[in-house]
RNA sequence: GGCGCCGUAGCCAAGUGGCUAAGGCAGCGGAUUGCAAAUCCGCCAUCGUGAGUUCGACUCUCACCGGCGCCUCCA
């Protein structure tokens, strides 16, 4: 697209997948230069799963892309703080709502914080908005596509002409549905706007009496105050496309007679392995009707096969996973598949990521025996423009940049990302061989290899992983006495090598991996890590 | 039943109507090493099955088989 209306020419070309119109299409903001993107968070009830982290972690490295390709970026991520599920929660556990949800907010945020999720600029709580709630639904009303009807408020889906254009649903061939507040609503497909309250639940006074909001509202609310009628991107798991976004651009769309978002992006739902490890192998439930049988397959589900990990035995508290597992490997999983693609999450799947992410880290390390610098406290580029750094870093890790970048213009590809920052690190391990740079670094090499790691540092900046150095597991104290122990170790078994005691050497050696330590003699001396 | 998605090497996972089908893990061979580890080099797939469209398909169409999601709350 050359130059529409809401693009300068100095930003790049994006493209986004559209779930709206099913293709991708370069990406044309409402407001030039300025992206307003709103995430659905959280209904807080229970301690968040890893299935809670998508989302954030997508739109977080989206929300560093497009910064960092010029744009302004405003991201929204909401908290439903009111909602059956917390009611029921609190009222089990004999606390109240606020208190769950703040607690159960707390939680996700900490989540967040672990993984690298920073970047949220709003993150508004349903009531915080009654007001405006309120205010919508009046709206919607006064339009005639709600009604009020026995202390409850419903959307009319009669009403509006194009209901179901996200999901390619007609209202006819939704008749069939209804539940328990059938018989208030005009239409079975109809959905609450305003829930009156029942004895002993919070409620807040409405024009229809004592209630609460219903769980789309919100929504529409929140956006429209925070980043106005129509803007750029609405993002959300896939399981959200129906009825939730469909209701809130039905809600919007009526409301406002514009488009509510531009671009409705949608990731993949995490899914978890099976006990056996792989995915895949449940035959289709043909009775799914019949609750025996539902539970049937849910324990052949925990068995064998991958199910969405909020309706299987997978979804542990996320603080939980976290004491297994590092959250850079955990980030680095999440952005090894593409984002609309189902993710197949397990241990398994998080050791090797593991791995994987240790072959950056062994660069990491090697690099600042070279440079003497770390390479978390390396300058983080955040400009997309080419610079004299990139120039200086040569032509294979320019071209290199290239190809991410290119990945990344392409509905956001972390997948292919990541696959070139392995090439990255090979290139720099290949220049560090063969410029001897262990040994004798030239001043020419050295230089070319600070470039790199600049560049690289740039890349792995934009996906939000090895930003910040790993927290030590242990105290300070406990690492200098090892330190301490193994200068000793290393000094000894060297001192057994000079003398070609080999088998006192290996012997050290063995014992130590299998305490969990590895020992490495390089060109420039021993080095030892642990497990 | 309705609306969608997926099926690529031992495992995970990108991608494309025709140029060498990314990358990771595992494995194999080589360089390096006292031996290792790490690193580097090389090897390792014809893309679920069948039919069709096309000069040409893994990429498009249809059927079938298998897996998944939504249609009620779900990131």
């Amino acid at each position: 697209m050359d130059s529409p209306a809401g693009t300068t020419d100095a930003l790049p070309t994006i493209e986004i997948y559209n779930t709206l119109t099913k293709k991708k299409s370069a990406m044309v903001t409402v407001k030039p230069g300025h992206v307003g993107i709103y995430l659905c968070g959280p209904t807080v009830y229970k301690p968040s799963h890893i299935g809670h982290m998508v989302g954030p972690v997508i739109f977080d490295t989206v929300k560093r892309y497009l910064e960092y390709s010029g744009w302004q970026v405003t991201w929204v991520v909401n908290i439903t703080d009111v909602d059956d599920k917390i009611i029921a929660e609190s009222t089990a556990r004999g606390t109240t709502m606020a208190k769950l949800a703040t607690e159960m907010t707390a939680d996700y945020l900490a989540n967040l914080a672990a993984l690298g999720v920073e970047s949220i600029d709003h993150m508004p709580k349903a009531t915080d908005f009654i007001g405006p709630i309120i205010t919508c639904i009046e709206g919607l009303i006064a339009k005639s596509a709600a009604y009020a009807s026995d202390g409850d408020v419903y959307f009319d889906v009669t009403q509006d002409a194009d209901y179901g254009k996200l999901t390619n649903r007609t209202v006819e061939s939704m008749q069939g549905e209804g539940g328990l507040t059938v018989e208030r609503k005009r239409s079975a497909a109809d959905f609450a706007l305003w829930k009156k309250a029942k004895s002993g639940e919070p409620f807040w006074e409405s024009p229809w009496g004592p209630g609460r909001p219903g769980w789309h509202i919100e929504c529409s609310a929140m956006s429209r105050a925070i980043l106005g009628e129509h803007f750029d991107i609405h993002g959300g798991g896939l399981d959200l496309i129906f009825p939730h976004h469909e209701n809130e651009i039905a809600q919007s769309e009526s409301l406002h007679n514009c488009p509510m978002a531009t671009y409705w992006m949608h990731n993949g739902l995490m899914q978890a392995a099976g006990a056996s490890g792989k995915v895949g192998g449940r035959a289709r439930d043909a009775a799914i009707g019949s609750e025996a049988s539902s539970q049937d397959a849910a324990q052949q589900a925990a068995s064998q096969a991958a199910t969405k990990i909020s309706k299987s035995t997978g979804a542990e508290p996320f603080k939980n996973l976290l004491e297994r597992h590092r959250p850079e490997a955990i980030r680095m999983l999440l952005l090894s598949t593409h984002y609309r693609s189902p993710i197949h999450f397990g241990e398994e799947a998080l050791s090797e990521s593991a791995r994987a992410m240790e072959a950056f880290e062994r660069l990491f390390a090697r690099c600042q025996r070279v440079t003497g610098l770390s390479f978390y406290t390396l300058p983080l580029q955040n400009r997309r423009q080419g610079n004299a750094t990139v120039a200086a870093a040569g032509v294979e890790t320019q071209a290199l940049r290239e190809k991410f970048l290119a990945a990344m213009d392409d509905d956001f590809n972390t997948a292919v990302g990541i696959a070139t920052l392995f090439d990255f690190v090979r290139v720099v391990n290949k220049h560090i061989d063969q410029q001897g740079l262990e040994k004798s670094p030239s001043d020419v090499a050295r230089t070319l290899l600070d470039a790199m790691l600049l560049v690289l540092r740039e890349l792995t900046g934009i996906l939000g992983l090895f930003v910040k150095e790993p927290e030590a597991t242990r105290s300070s104290a406990d690492q200098a006495t090892v330190g301490k122990l193994m200068e000793l170790v290393i000094e000894i078994r060297a001192r057994a090598r000079a003398g070609k005691d080999f088998a006192t050497a290996d012997l050290v050696r063995a014992k130590l991996t299998e305490a969990g330590i590895t020992l490495e003699d390089r060109p420039d001396g021993t080095h030892w890590t642990q497990k």
